[in-house]
DNA sequence: GTAACGTACAACCAAATGGTTTTACATATG
DNA sequence: CATATGTAAAACCATTTGGTTGTACGTTAC
């Protein structure tokens, strides 16, 4: 059962998510898992960042790296994609709780204020 | 029909989303409209940060601000939420495509080589 | 008209980001 | 063993971020 994020979590999840390389790490290893090596050859940047990028994004849950040999395979993780889906999702229900508040309100019995009053 | 975000407007979604206070006064301006200055009262930092958190929002689309007489009113925007929806969905729709190519694997012919070779 | 209110904007600062290069180390390979 | 490969980690740098204070300006209220 899809334990709850903090704040901190949430932050570090969108924050990954806010970088265009790091979305595209994120699909190529749910579409299949990678090396590091392999990831970094496939963008014009050093070893080094691309490193870093797959550092974020396994600090915040997107990716896991697991070690084979000298090689670290990186898989996307489709649950943090469901976490971040369920936080947007709180959103949503919000605002069409508001709809529905607003909906309820025009449906209501004409208010006492003259609705049509000539 | 929801246009295609740009990966720097995707980027400012994300980044926009990125900060709990950010994500506090969407929830809020999303229940109800509220002023810069109503906003700047909920929060334990000066108005001109709240109104710097106002400004990213507004530049990553999650709210608008319209002038009335001397205040601002800020609204939260459904719209700008569903487009990150759609970005999420897109990962889910990748990870799916390949749970199902791995499904369609295990349902095939018994391949070639010696499945079940005694 | 003057004072108070709501907002905008600039300047400043510490810390975090996104990149670099270099060094070190473990694992394969010849 | 010696060498090449894959990763990690440190040091460094420019830019951005998230906050501050101070100032200016339009709008309301008295």
């Amino acid at each position: 059962m899809l334990t709850d994020l903090t704040d901190a979590e949430v932050d570090r999840m969108f924050r990954a998510l806010a970088d265009a390389t790091r979305r595209d790490i994120v699909r190529r290893t749910l579409v299949a898992e990678a090396t590091v090596s392999e990831l970094a050859g496939a963008y014009d940047m050093s070893f080094a960042a691309v490193q870093k990028h797959v550092a974020v994004l396994e600090e915040a849950g997107l990716v896991t790296k697991q070690p084979r040999g000298r090689e670290r395979m990186v898989r996307g993780n489709p649950d943090a994609i469901a976490r971040a889906q369920k936080c947007l999702d709180a959103f949503e229900v919000i605002w069409r709780a508001r709809v529905d508040r607003l909906d309820a309100l025009l449906a209501e019995e004409p208010p006492s204020v003259h609705p049509s009053d000539s």
